[in-house]
DNA sequence: AGCACGCCGACT
DNA sequence: GTCGGCGTGCTC
C-alpha cells in the first residue's frame, strides 16, 4: 500500500492536521513528495500537499487520491520543512504557511457544477434552470434561487449530480511559432510552379532559406509586411508549419536594454566588509553580518561582489528588497551586473509574470533571485548567500497569516543551507544594532560617502515660530527661499510627505465634526476623483456630503490632506515650478512609477513631491533640496518605535540630496524640532541616537530588551472582547513566570474595525519557554467560540506595529 | 471553510 | 405538510 501524507487546502483550526490518503496504482509513479494534489475531502474535492509518502497508514476509512496538480514537485524537502516551521512558529495553520510561500497563481481556484444525469422530466423550476443543458455552473442555480430542496430530491433521485472541479490558477503563456516543413528539393518545385503574382509567398519562402529556424508568427509577419492568409496558404500547400511554443511574460521587454557593468573597484572599507562575507562563504558556515553604512557609501557594490563570489561558487543567492524599494534602478544594478541569471519577484508583477518569474528559478534557469519579502522563499536548493537590504523597513514583517519577519524565516534557511546572510542599513533596527554589538552578528561599519561631499546640511525650520510669525502656509520662509534659489538655478527639489497622520479626512468648519466610518473608529478619507468618501479599513463608501451630517453647516471640506493640497500650494507659490506628484494615486497604473521617475530623471520636472515611495534609493545628480514637509508626522502614533521610524525616515530622506557633483542641503520642517529622533537625525548621528534610543526601551522594557507578544481580541460586542480579554490576561499571569510583564485589557489604538471592537493584550517577557505551549492552549480553549460566536483572537510574536 | 444533518418555528 | 434558518459536528 502506498500512503501519502497530505495538508489539506482548509484553513481552519479543526483541519489543521495531517491527512492520509492511498495512492491508486495508476498514479504510483505521478506523485512525488511536495506536490499538488487533488483529494476527496467530505463530499467534495479539493487541493492538498503532499509532505510525505510511507506504505502504511493507521487511518480505517482511508480514501485514494483523486490526481496529482503537478508533472514535478514545487516545494522541496526543504521548503516543506520550513514551511511545517514558519506554520508551528507563528501559529498559523500548515496551508497557510505553504500558500505563502508559493505564486498566487498555484493557488487553487474551485468550481462546483451540476451535471445532469438523466432525460427524464425534472421538476419546473429545475428544467428551467437546465434549459437543456447538461451541464451549468452551481453558482447559476443560486443566483437564480432555485429552492435547494427540490435540487437535493434530484440528486437523490440520481437525476442530477453536484460535481467539483479543482483547477490551478497558473497558465502558461504560449505563442504561435512557424517554421519550414518542407525539404530543398520541394521548395523549389514549389517555387518554380509559383505564379508571377505571389510575390508574398516568394519572399516568406525566401526569407526561411536564408535562415531555416523557427520565428514568432507575429514577427514574420511584422518583419515582410504580410498578413495571416498568406502565411496560411503556404501551410496548407505543406510548406510551413505552425507550433505553440511556451514564453515568459517579460515585464522588461518594453525597456531600454541594460548595460552589462563589470565590478567597481573598491574603497578600503567596502573591500574590508567584502573580504569578512567572502571569508565566511568560503567556510561554508551560516553566520549574520550588520552591514551599517550610510547612504552613498557603496553597500549595493557590496552586495554585488558578494553574490559574484557565491556564484562563483556555484552557488545561489536570494536579495530581499523593501517592496517601495524595489525600483527600476534598483533592479537595473543587478541585471547589468548578472543579466539572465536574473529573476526579479515583486508585487507589481501581474500573477503570470511573477509566476513565471518563480518558474524561472524552480527550473534553475536563473541563479539570483532579487525581491520583496516572500522571495525568501524561493524554491532553490543551494544557496550561497541571503542579503537583507533596508533590513529595518517595516514591509518585512508580514501582518497577516503567517504573521512572521523575514529575518527569522532568512536565518532559518541559512542555518539549511549553511551560508552567510547580510543585513544592511544605514538605520539598523535598535535589534540588530544591539546584537551586533553583542557580538551575535558580525558589525561591519562604512561610515564614509562614496563622493567627496559631505551629507547635506540639515536646517531645523520651527513650524511653531512660522505660526507666531504670521506664515500659515505649508512652507516655512526658510523652504520657500531654498525652493526659489534652486528654480533659479535649474536644479531638482525632492518634497517628502510621510502621508500616515495626515490624512485627507472631511471636516466642519463650524462645528468641526469629522465625518467618521460607520463600521471603523477611524475617519473617512476623500477621494476627489470619484466624490466620495472611503474607509481604508472596510471599504465602506459614501457620497462627498455637501452639508455638515451634524450641524446642516455647508462649510464641510476635506482638510489636511496630503500631497494633492500641497502640490495646489506650491503652484500658487511657484507658479512656474513643475511638479511631479508621485503617491499612490497616480503610481496606481502599471508602469507609472516607472515613467514619473524616468520624467524626472530627464529633468521634465523642478519639483518631485512625493510621499514614503520617495524616501528610497533616489538617485539624481541634480536633486540638491530636500524638504521635508512634516517631520513629526510619524512621532504622534502609538508605537514604541515612533522615534526609531522617525529618526530612520528623516536619515533615508536626507540622502536623496547632493549624491553627486553637486552639494545638497535639507530643510526639515517640525513642530519638535528639539525631538532627539529629529536633532540626532541632522546630525547624522546614528550612535548618539542608538544609545539614547536604547536607554529608553531600557527604561520603558521595550525591545530589545524584552520580547513582545501582542494578543488582539475581536467581537462585535465590546463587553465581551474585553471579557475575554480579561480572561487571556488571567490565564496568561497564571500560567508563564513571575517576570512576564502583562499588560491588558486595552482597547486596541483603533477600537474597531469592521464593526468588530478591538481589545489586546501585550506580553513582555525577558525568556518564557511555557510561552507557546501557554498560547496554543489558550487558543484552544477559545476554539469553539471562534467558530460560533464570531470571536477572533489574533497573535502576532513580535509584533511590528502595535495595531 | 463547506457541507449534511437535525431540530424548530412559520407559513400555505 | 412544506420550507428555510440556524446550531453542530465532520472531513483521511
Amino acid at each position: 500500500m502506498k500512503v501519502a501524507k497530505v495538508v489539506v487546502d482548509v484553513p481552519a483550526a479543526q483541519t489543521n492536521k495531517i491527512y492520509d490518503y492511498t495512492i491508486p496504482m495508476h498514479l504510483h509513479d505521478a506523485i512525488e513528495i511536495g506536490m499538488r494534489v487533488i483529494v476527496p475531502f467530505g463530499n467534495r474535492k479539493i487541493m492538498g500537499y503532499v509532505l510525505e509518502l510511507t506504505d502504511t497508514s493507521a487511518v480505517e476509512r482511508i480514501k485514494d487520491i483523486d490526481s496529482a496538480m503537478d508533472m514535478t514537485p514545487i516545494l522541496t524537502v526543504e521548503l516543506l520543512e520550513l514551511g511545517k516551521w514558519l506554520a508551528e512558529h507563528t501559529m498559523s495553520f500548515y496551508i497557510s504557511a505553504f500558500q505563502a510561500m508559493l505564486p498566487q497563481a498555484l493557488k487553487a481556484n474551485y468550481v462546483k457544477y451540476l451535471h445532469r444525469l438523466s432525460e427524464d422530466q425534472l421538476d419546473e423550476r429545475l428544467e428551467a434552470l437546465f434549459a437543456g443543458r447538461d451541464y451549468l455552473d452551481y453558482k447559476e442555480a443560486v443566483e437564480r434561487d432555485v429552492p435547494l430542496h427540490r435540487l437535493k430530491l434530484a440528486i437523490q433521485a440520481g437525476d442530477v449530480e453536484i460535481s467539483y472541479q479543482v483547477n490551478s490558477k497558473e497558465t502558461i503563456k504560449k505563442i504561435a511559432m512557424i517554421k519550414l516543413a518542407a525539404d530543398e528539393e520541394v521548395i523549389d518545385a514549389y517555387l518554380v510552379d509559383l505564379g508571377k503574382r505571389a510575390k508574398k509567398k516568394r519572399e516568406i519562402i525566401n526569407y526561411f532559406q536564408a535562415n531555416n529556424a523557427p520565428i514568432p508568427l507575429k514577427d514574420l509577419l511584422n518583419q515582410l509586411h504580410t498578413t495571416r492568409q498568406t502565411v496560411k496558404a503556404l501551410e496548407n500547400d505543406g510548406l510551413l508549419v505552425t507550433f505553440k511554443e511556451e514564453v515568459y511574460r517579460n515585464p522588461y521587454q518594453h525597456r531600454k536594454i541594460i548595460e552589462a557593468t563589470a565590478p567597481l573597484p573598491l574603497r578600503p572599507q567596502q573591500s574590508e566588509a567584502l573580504g569578512a562575507i567572502v571569508n565566511q562563504l568560503h567556510q561554508k558556515q551560516a553566520g549574520v553580518f550588520l552591514l551599517h553604512g550610510v547612504t552613498g557609501s557603496g553597500k549595493t557594490e557590496v552586495y554585488l561582489q558578494a553574490i559574484g563570489h557565491a556564484l562563483e561558487l556555484n552557488k545561489e543567492a536570494i536579495v530581499l528588497v523593501p517592496e517601495i524599494a524595489l525600483t527600476p534602478q534598483m533592479v537595473e544594478r543587478f541585471k547589468g551586473r548578472f543579466g539572465s541569471e536574473v529573476a526579479v519577484l515583486h508585487s507589481a508583477l501581474s500573477k503570470g509574470e511573477r509566476f513565471d518569474e518563480w518558474r524561472k528559478i524552480q527550473r534553475k534557469e536563473v541563479r539570483v533571485v532579487v525581491g520583496a519579502r516572500s522571495a525568501i522563499f524561493a524554491p532553490f536548493d543551494n544557496i550561497g548567500i541571503i542579503i537583507i537590504d533596508e533590513e529595518h523597513e517595516s514591509s518585512y514583517k508580514q501582518e497577516d497569516h503567517p504573521r512572521y519577519h523575514v529575518k527569522d524565516v532568512a536565518i532559518k534557511r541559512a542555518e539549511n543551507h549553511q551560508c552567510p546572510i547580510i543585513l544592511g542599513s544605514a538605520t539598523p533596527t535598535m535589534e540588530s544594532y544591539a546584537r551586533a554589538k553583542k557580538g551575535l552578528y558580525h558589525l561591519l561599519e562604512m561610515p564614509d560617502r562614496m563622493s567627496k561631499n559631505a551629507m547635506p546640511t540639515v536646517h531645523l525650520a520651527d513650524m511653531r515660530e512660522e505660526l507666531h510669525a504670521g506664515n500659515r502656509t505649508m512652507f516655512s520662509r526658510q523652504l520657500q527661499e531654498a525652493i526659489s534659489d534652486r528654480l533659479e538655478q535649474n536644479q531638482q527639489i525632492v518634497l517628502f510627505l510621510n502621508r500616515r497622520g495626515y490624512s485627507t479626512f472631511v471636516s466642519c468648519r463650524d462645528c468641526g465634526h469629522v465625518v467618521q466610518c460607520p463600521n471603523c473608529d477611524i475617519s473617512l478619507t476623500y477621494h476627489r476623483k470619484h466624490e466620495t468618501l472611503k474607509c481604508h479599513y472596510c471599504n465602506y463608501q459614501e457620497r462627498m456630503p455637501q452639508q455638515c451630517p451634524k450641524c446642516t453647516s455647508d462649510t464641510i471640506r476635506y482638510f489636511g490632506t496630503g500631497t494633492q493640497k500641497v502640490e495646489e500650494a506650491l503652484y500658487q507659490t511657484f507658479p512656474e515650478a513643475r511638479v511631479i506628484r508621485m503617491d499612490v494615486d497616480t503610481t496606481r497604473k502599471k508602469g507609472a512609477h516607472e515613467r514619473l521617475l524616468a520624467q524626472f530623471g530627464n529633468k521634465q520636472a523642478d519639483i518631485l513631491l512625493g510621499t514614503q515611495m520617495i524616501a528610497k534609493g533616489l538617485d539624481f545628480p541634480d536633486v540638491t533640496l530636500v524638504g521635508v514637509l512634516a517631520a513629526d508626522s510619524l512621532l504622534n502614533l502609538p508605537d514604541f518605535r515612533a522615534a526609531e521610524k522617525t529618526f530612520q525616515l528623516l536619515t533615508q530622506v536626507s540622502g536623496r540630496a547632493g549624491r553627486h557633483l553637486l552639494a545638497g542641503e535639507v530643510v526639515v520642517q517640525t513642530y519638535t524640532p528639539d525631538h532627539y529622533s529629529i536633532q540626532y537625525a541632522a546630525e547624522y548621528n546614528y550612535h548618539g541616537f542608538f544609545e539614547q534610543e536604547m536607554a529608553l526601551r531600557r527604561a520603558f522594557q521595550y525591545p530589545p530588551y524584552f520580547y513582545m507578544t501582542l494578543i488582539t481580541v475581536l467581537h462585535p460586542n465590546p463587553l465581551k472582547a474585553e471579557e475575554v480579554t480579561r480572561m487571556i490576561c488571567k490565564l496568561l499571569q497564571k500560567h508563564l513566570s513571575q517576570d512576564a510583564r502583562i499588560l491588558g485589557p486595552s482597547p486596541s489604538p483603533i477600537e474597531r474595525i469592521k464593526n468588530r471592537y478591538r481589545y489586546q493584550c501585550i506580553i513582555k517577557y525577558k525568556h518564557e519557554p511555557k510561552q507557546h505551549t501557554v498560547l496554543t492552549k489558550v487558543l484552544n480553549y477559545y476554539e469553539d467560540m471562534m467558530r460560533k460566536d464570531d470571536l477572533l483572537i489574533q497573535i502576532d510574536l513580535q509584533p511590528y506595529q502595535l495595531m
